[in-house]
RNA sequence: GCCCCCGUAGCUCAAUUGGACAGAGCGUCGGCCUUCUAAGCCGAAUGUUGCAGGUUCGAGCCCUGCCGGGGGCACCA
């Protein structure tokens, strides 16, 4: 358990034995809170619960927290446990408990930090969710890293996590689509043949119809473009999953918007809304009461021609969410689709379901830069940088780290020119050189023909250096992290995080030195352990986010 | 007109969900390489948290009203 948690629980504990003995009066129990203080200073944890305490109590705050420090318990991790005005309770971890943190990190490495949250839950994280018309765009891939990072650490906090994709392979979008390919097709037969202002523009499609050329020549010259709607279709879909994948993102599930009308669910979600009397017809189209769950106005969910608008299959496919026992679901969507999130989530209660379980995340633009201006980009015109570009110019590592660097409400500028950058001032160099020279030790320690295992039952108790105790000390707060993204979806923390981690980490390397021939015997071995859990982290929260953890670089 | 997001140091952003003296990076200025990668470290300066009220022991955070920037308001997805 975090020690936030069980310190929390010896506060009300203490709460409980001071009125029992009359040092305190009787009050209803509030929710006692303990945190880490921003100030050290003040120490590792911290309540402001005697000051919450002060208006039931009756009592100043002062007393009310002297009272609590008097009835805690003793507590192994800590050092001590101090008042201070007007009414702050400190705690402190002892440095000798902290000292050990080596081989709690060791133990266990992949899995430090992680707790039970999720108990076993069930859980789901959607996102990326673009449709096979055209290959991934930043925006997208924003979403696509802020949910593999969500899904990364939900697991890491106990869940079972599906990584889902939803899209639409049938309608409107997909005839558009077959039709610009064969346009595109015809005209490079040299046939009469024009885009239309609906049609796709891309550069892309041309090249679809050029891969047709090459393997069937002719042979579709009067072939209906259904037919090129499925090849372009099933052909941009593998693209899409490769180019995901190559900045670590596999889904478990692709779940295509046409399962919902062959299951018959579409309609069946209608029928249910129809008969929960959330449906009405009006100029012949079906419109759902949305204004029942406070929206401005009524939603069309049937067209007048007898076609769903796309908001009846989004219902379905969250009714079959609720269905498939999800007990959290989190949606990420982008600024386009604000609008209609809610929506869903109405339909959701249209249908007899609670909307708890389902967390909307919405997370603002992706701006390319170079050279300290915005890459201009137009997706209806079909030009703008594509993810497969933006991995063939920068790599993966940049792109994980940089889409979860803000949070999620900020526009994030991507700085194509900082993020191949060698040096201390790209974060994701300054984070992975950490792991890079915790290996350059061990690699120095092997070239030097010492036992790799020479660290082994060090003495920990030497590891005395403020910096190595700051160091442990941040890396204890790993575990708070990890609830924290788990129970409010910001993955930023984590980036924040693994900077912090990196910046406690490089000046500790520089005054803490290993191999030198004026480190003693004892305290060479307890710094080896120390960096070889150092190395451990590194990997740890590169993991977490994605991202590679190289020996060298 | 309505809805959503944002407004914090010169710039880009954090701020443990209402807690202690608002913090980082970049940029600026000044130092540090015979020693495990200087792809690094050390130090300095920088604030009326857009404005005005309100709520309370306490507000960058919550409420109201303005101002400014971005996005969205389809029988498109």
């Amino acid at each position: 358990m975090l020690h936030h948690h069980e310190l929390a629980a010896a506060v009300r504990a203490a709460l409980l034995a001071a009125q029992s003995d009359g040092t305190l009066p009787l009050f209803d129990l509030p929710d006692v809170t303990v945190e880490r203080p921003r100030e050290t200073s003040h120490g590792d944890y911290a309540t402001a619960v005697a000051l919450q305490l002060a208006r039931p109590a009756r009592m100043a705050p002062l007393k009310i927290a002297t009272a609590i420090a008097d009835h805690l318990p003793s507590i192994d991790y800590l050092d001590g446990v101090s008042v201070a005005p007007p009414g702050f309770i400190n705690f402190r971890l002892s440095p000798a408990w902290l000292q050990q943190l080596p081989e709690r990190i060791l133990a266990a490495p992949q899995g430090f930090g992680g707790n039970g949250l999720g108990d076993g839950k069930k859980a789901q994280v959607e996102c990326v969710s673009a449709n096979p018309t055209g290959p991934i765009t930043l925006g997208r891939t924003r979403g696509g890293v802020i949910g593999d990072t969500v899904h990364r650490v939900l697991e890491s906090a106990g869940y079972a996590v599906t990584l889902e994709y939803y899209y639409n392979d049938a309608g409107r979008q997909i005839t558009l689509l077959g039709e610009s390919v064969k346009v595109r097709y015809l005209q490079l037969l040299g046939q009469p043949a024009e885009l239309a202002e609906e049609h796709y523009q891309g550069e892309y499609i041309v090249e679809l119809a050029r891969e047709l050329i090459a393997e069937r020549g002719d042979a579709l010259r009067d072939v209906p473009a259904d037919t090129f709607a499925v090849y372009a279709r099933d052909r941009i879909s593998r693209q899409q999953k490769e180019t995901l994948a190559r900045i670590g993102i596999v889904f478990d599930v692709y779940f295509r918007e046409e399962s919902l009308y062959e299951t018959g669910k579409v309609w069946e979600t209608l029928e249910i809304l129809q008969s929960r009397g959330y449906v009405y017809e009006q100029d012949g189209a079906q419109w759902f009461r949305s204004t029942a769950f406070g929206d401005d106005k009524d939603r069309v969910v049937v067209k007048a021609g007898g076609e769903p608008t796309y908001r009846l299959p989004d219902m379905a496919y969250h009714w079959d969410k609720a269905q498939r026992g999800f007990d959290l679901v989190v949606d990420i969507f982008g600024p386009d689709h604000h609008a209609t999130a809610p929506q869903v989530l109405m339909g959701v209660r249209a249908l007899g379901y609670s909307s708890d379980f389902v967390y909307t995340l919405l997370h603002q633009i992706v701006t390319l830069v170079r050279s300290g201006k915005p890459v201009k980009m137009s997706t209806r015109r079909g030009q703008y940088v594509t993810l497969d570009e933006l991995v063939d110019e920068v790599g993966a590592d940049p792109i994980r780290y940089f889409m979860i660097s803000r949070s999620a409400t900020s526009p994030i500028d991507f700085d194509l020119d900082l993020a191949v950058e060698h040096s201390d001032k790209n974060p994701v160099y300054y984070i992975q050189n950490a792991h890079v020279r915790c290996a350059g030790i061990f690699r120095k320690w092997a070239e030097a023909g010492l036992p790799d295992d020479d660290d082994a039952g060090a003495d920990l108790s030497l590891l005395t250096h403020e910096r190595e105790l700051a160091f442990l000390r941040k890396a204890l707060e790993l575990g708070d992290i990890i609830e924290s993204v788990a129970t409010l979806y910001e993955p930023h923390r984590l980036a924040f995080y693994a900077y912090d981690l990196a910046a406690l980490f490089h000046p500790t390397y520089e005054e803490c030195r290993v191999l030198h021939s004026d480190v003693p015997e004892p305290l060479r071995r307890a710094r080896l352990r120390f960096y070889r859990a150092a190395q451990a982290m590194f990997a740890r929260v590169l993991n977490l986010m994605g991202m590679s953890a190289p020996e060298v670089m």
